[in-house]
DNA sequence: CGACCATTTGATATGGATCAAGCGATGTGG
DNA sequence: CCACATCGCTTGATCCATATCAAATGGTCG
């Protein structure tokens, strides 16, 4: 059980400010990826603070994590200076698995979080060592892939359905039964759903005008009629 | 070294008309997945013809397929109707791996085409058996996962951009030096990259006329200054 | 030659982007 | 404890890229 050491953590400034939009979705990040941060290789849990550079993109890829509590968004900045979200990952969740050497996004806290850290080279001999596990490895990224098929399905529809998609499915994965505390600021999601913070406001205010959901607050969400939302999720 | 039955065959119509918009992307499908193929598994190839139905979304994923020749869509047809492509597979492409047991699109063979279809069992065993095999189908779901990411990137993009990319990926993907022999038609280049067959048409139109390409004939295409497509594709 | 289908081209409509304020909550300093 | 600055969000006005509707053109096959 080793204490891993963690060095790539770059700790300095949180790299860019949030600038502008991106891409989104976000299915079930599974259970039973439960390789990292089981008793086997439990690392330490290191926290992050908000904005706080996980790691960056072309680093190499030396660690796994695993969400502990807060959440985290894959990214990366475009040429033209666009910034586009790949994935949201919330306490439960693993990420940071790449079949490459190098991250192929950038990684950061959305807020202060905790994260257990596994070096990549323990879990990959483990993975070598006992089969089962290198299978879960495999279904983890196939899952992987099936969110991201979802995502492109999702990517061609009206503003509409990319929310009511974005907020069904982040319910699912917080659990929630009626209210939502969504983890990330309105710019998060225009740059995950690949439309502007404008259109995500005034999206839900429509939604809340045709009493699909209702907005106590600009982090609360509640689903008044998943029933609504669902017939925009084609 | 069974001969494959070959069932789940449906050979009747096909299915649908293609109706409306899709979706794009193409990276490269490796020439590394030669599980399906190689000696040890070889099935008998079959013909397909055109627009012919290969496997339907939700039936079960019992056969693992690689094409020979010719050219093959996997896409999905939405509540509403629209049609969206998920992938084209060319010549020594794999598809149809799930790791569920039933396909979630369906694969249908652009023009006449000749695959070879593996049982899903077989493979299973073999990679039961095998760690390299296992690691290698891992690998092949990695890589095709790195080219959903890469297609996600490419859909909040503009018209242009998607069509740049497309030409270089298909054109990378065909070994194309400058001319390309497109496989498909535009409706199913419209549904893969989400946009109409008449925006496609006017983006190659734009395209030849600001010189990066030159259209002998509506399925041929010229890459005459790869850099101006590639500028696009950033 | 004529029918049919794929593609291109034209005219117009529209969803979401962009540009620009306003608003409410939180935090700081006086 | 209150005035003010800041930040994240919402709302409004206008613009533009792409969709939609419609028609012409071109290519293929019997």
């Amino acid at each position: 059980m080793p204490s891993l050491t963690i060095e790539p953590l770059v700790r300095p400034s949180l790299g860019y400010t949030p600038e502008r939009r991106p891409q989104v979705q976000s299915r079930s990040v599974p259970a039973a990826a439960d390789f990292v941060g089981s008793t086997k290789l439990a690392g330490a849990p290191v926290s992050f603070s908000r904005n706080e550079v996980i790691y960056s993109e072309n680093r190499p890829a030396d660690y796994v994590y695993k969400v502990i509590s807060g959440s985290v968004r894959i990214c990366k900045v475009l040429n033209d200076g666009r910034r586009r979200i790949e994935a949201f990952y919330l306490p439960g969740d693993v990420f940071g698995i790449e079949m490459d050497d190098a991250h192929h996004f950038s990684a950061e806290a959305i807020a202060h979080s905790t994260i257990v850290v596994v070096k990549r080279s323990a879990l990959m001999s483990l993975a070598n060592a006992d089969a089962d596990v290198a299978r879960r490895l495999w279904t983890f990224t196939a899952r992987e892939l099936r969110r991201m098929q979802d995502r492109v399905l999702l990517l061609t529809k009206t503003a509409q359905e990319r929310v009511a998609s974005f907020l069904l499915d982040l319910a699912k994965r917080l659990a929630a039964d009626e209210e939502i505390e969504v983890p990330m600021p309105r710019q998060d999601i225009a740059d995950y759903l690949g439309l502007t913070i404008e259109t995500i406001s005034r999206t839900l205010t429509q939604l809340e005008t045709q009493a699909a959901i209702a907005l106590p607050s600009s982090r609360r969400i509640v689903l008044c009629n998943r029933n609504a939302l669902s017939r925009l999720d084609a």
